[in-house]
DNA sequence: CTGAATCCCCCAGGATACTG
DNA sequence: CAGTATCCTGGGGGATTCAG
């Protein structure tokens, strides 16, 4: 180890790049419609339309900005065709798909402590 | 199961109380200061200042408002002590404690995908 | 030392209308 | 169909001051 002469699990929190891993992935959970539309295209390729009508009260405004956000981050793909109307598809790149178990992780966390409250 | 035609790993994600679970988690886990918190209490019970002490650019109302929000959602106890000056301790509740393997996973996702980004 | 009270700013997010 | 352009509001978060 390099120095700290103090005890508890700081040096594996401060290692290297934890904090820009940790926001990294925060800024793909959080906010209120990301998690919504990763769920939603966890059931596959997905058109503009599709996602929003599987979400509800999410309007086009905000479905546009957050899936330009998701494609900035490299969370999903974007295709769009030459068909008159547009149609535009998209889908979750392996990051996106990979986020599954951590939401799993975090849903567990959530159950057990909703049991640590009960049984206080 | 119940019903649903279509493919996907959609049960498993609306079962029962999935997304009550992750907001519960999220409400934990998101916002600027929470985490620094927890992870500064990592290292043990700690009083006010000691806590303000460690995280940079803090001040004492988002300190005092967060450790509220923390205690009242049962992340961190809260023992107060009849001293001149008044003492207060801060220390992690087992659900607190166990909020570290879900930032490991958070983590870990984070740096795989940073790597599925540069390996692009 | 440990907060509570006040005031203020910014921006995530909503409503609505419009376009290629 | 797949967005963009505006306008608006609430609340997260900051700075400062005061109090027990």
């Amino acid at each position: 180890m390099t120095k700290s002469s103090h005890s508890g699990s700081e040096d594996k929190r401060c290692e290297g790049n934890f904090m820009l891993a940790l926001t990294d992935t925060l800024n793909v959970v959080s906010g209120k419609w990301k998690l919504p539309i990763i769920g939603t295209l966890m059931d596959g390729k997905m058109r503009f339309k599709q996602i929003e009508n599987h979400i509800p009260n999410i309007n086009s405004r905000m479905l546009s900005k957050e899936l330009k956000d998701l494609e900035a981050n490299g969370i999903v793909t974007r295709t769009a065709y030459n068909t008159v109307p547009v149609c535009v598809e998209y889908e979750l790149t392996a990051s996106g798909y990979s986020v599954l178990p951590v939401l799993e992780v975090m849903v567990d966390w959530g159950r057990g402590h909703r049991q640590n409250i009960i049984g206080q």
